[in-house]
DNA sequence: GCGATCTCTGTAATCGATTACATGGATGGT
DNA sequence: ACCATCCATGTAATCGATTACAGAGATCGC
């Protein structure tokens, strides 16, 4: 039903050649071993028939699989995560490996993806979520595949995470609105438990204290990562008494939407008010005013968590390869545009 | 190397439940074949050992795949495609397939893709690029695999593409501008040869025809869809001696571009002139002016195209699913926001 | 009471590759 | 001339499931 057309088996090349198909299998993976001539009539027979071996019957008999799970949250800011996939993808493909994307979401969905994992098809894992499927008792991490997180940290020992200094940025984020003499903040933060959440409000906790100020020079509001909550923060901004003329949002996306929702009551950025996002998308380059950011290396990071994964898989021990540290952390950089600017 | 630990197989569940290899495999796909207190005995089993089938040799036996290949340029708009593929996502998960995202690329890329495709691995493809990996006189086709193209046309014999009605959409936007009394539009395109632009290409020149308009009522200017190509377009059209009012952008990532460019150099956006965008990404929401646009039904199409995929691997024929047409044809909806108005 | 029929379960072939082991022919040393 | 060695290739077991076919009991009709 599936195959259209009958595709030619290694038998059919063996035929051809007129040879063994053990000889076929050794002409193509271990062409040493064989007679030059011989070599090359198999390699005649396979060009001429169009031979690809079936790597299901390949992967069942060798135990090893070419293909590398990604899972990707559904809604996840997907201008940030594209490069980041785009980095994984390259690393992979350079190590021969093959990226599968699985979006979660639901229970349902997440089931079929733990059984993805248990079904031998799969290499290893990369997640870019924090929470991993688990339903019904049973984790993906049942299956056993070496597994990397990126920009995540599930907090599972032996699933090392590859992540941005979230601690560092976010200092960067309140140094710089400081140091242009902005006293209080208003900080529109992540998803309440998200791992980068966690980190950021730390350094931003961290940053405020160390420069003196008090409780109050901070004023945190939730916020979800997405438009509609930089919008709904922006309303909350809007309401206060006594507004901080320092905003920093938890990332690009909520803040190009903080921007433009303040603007229309009238605010001006960076006049009165100076705004900080974080990510680096391209978009914050194009909104109006252009968004003063921190810049995830996002192929890096990527990149960086393949090439884990890929050390993992070819028998790397975790201790080495992270020179003993649990975790690998990438620096952000601070992008001044002009989002921001000294309070009147 | 793979799997840390032995994953228990179907004989070890048949060793616990006291039965054969054969009943074991009956309780889980052909319950009704089995006595009650025999099924429910080896279930018992399956949880205790918590077994999943490998569904690499089922794989092998069955010879059929849950696994459907999409092929995605790898810069691709991702807010736009992000939509599809959810749509996609979605519509494969509740016939029990699963999604695998191949970016393709380069040369070397577009190989693995192809071998990926006759590996044996997959049940079907899907394309959202009008381009297919075609590498030394090899293409992913040759594998014979059930294909469905999305927001793409390779006119590929057997090949149905769903897609937006670009032609109409594109009549949309010029009869937009001259409802609001434009009388010259300025045509920012996609990248030449690209099946998309030369839809809107027809339907935006077939428009201005059906209006008595002339041969120098439209300016155009080569485009790519991307940010870089807006601020070029915007270049373009600022150095023209007698500039037209109506803007026509082949999507909203240029034509965010575009307006940010032409602001920036003074010209007043709607006031001075009037830009279109093309595929209402959420974006063209937050930016200023809040962008007028054709917003795809993305999801809709993505979930369309895997739905035809799905029934075609259910055994249906193409000409009973697309009822006698070669394509699926859906519309766009026009959004009238800020950015375009009467010209002054 | 005995064969026919039906239900349930087991035996073994099979999918398409990889690879340990066997084999046969060539080479070479004494 | 004979045996050891080596190289190239073939034979057949194997990976873990599915499933056609066979066989063993149970049920039933006459």
């Amino acid at each position: 039903m599936n195959q259209i057309r009958r595709l030619p088996r290694i038998g059919d090349v063996a035929e051809a050649a007129g040879v063994s198909v053990a000889t076929v299998s050794r002409a193509l993976s271990a062409p040493e071993k064989l007679r030059e001539e011989t070599r090359a009539r198999v390699m005649e027979a396979v060009k001429t028939l169009g031979y690809t071996p079936n790597s299901v019957a390949r992967q069942l008999r060798a135990g090893n699989s070419q293909l590398v799970l990604v899972i990707v949250p559904r809604r996840s800011n997907p201008p940030f995560f594209s490069e980041v996939l785009h980095g994984i993808d390259v690393t992979l493909a350079e190590a021969g490996y093959v990226l599968i994307t699985g979006y979660m979401e639901g229970v349902d969905r997440d089931l079929r993806l733990i059984e993805l994992a248990t079904s031998g098809h799969l290499a290893g894992l990369l997640t870019t979520s924090g929470q991993l499927p688990q339903v019904a008792g049973r984790s993906i991490l049942d299956a056993g595949l070496p597994a990397v997180a990126i920009c995540a940290d599930p907090q599972v020992p032996g699933l090392p995470p590859v992540l941005l200094d979230d601690v560092g940025a976010a200092r960067m984020q309140v140094e710089h609105l400081l140091d242009l003499g902005h006293r209080r903040i208003f900080y529109l933060s992540g998803p309440t438990g998200n791992y980068n959440e966690t980190m950021r409000h730390r350094g931003i906790v961290d940053a405020m204290r160390d420069a003196g100020l008090g409780e109050d020079a901070l004023v945190e509001h939730p916020g979800d990562y997405v438009f509609s909550g930089g919008v709904a923060g922006a309303k909350a901004y809007l309401g206060l008494a006594d507004r901080p003329t320092g905003v920093i949002c938890g990332n690009d996306e909520s803040a190009i939407a903080f921007v433009k929702t303040v603007r229309s009551a009238g605010v001006k950025v960076p006049g009165d008010l100076s705004v900080v996002g974080f990510d680096g998308i391209e978009f914050a380059d194009y909104c109006e005013p252009t968004l003063t950011t921190i810049a995830q290396p996002r192929f890096e990071l990527g990149a960086a968590g393949a090439k884990l994964l890929v050390d993992l898989l070819a028998g790397g021990r975790l201790t080495d390869l992270l020179g003993g540290r649990d975790r690998m952390l990438m620096q952000g950089r601070l992008l001044v545009r002009d989002s921001t600017a000294a309070p009147r």
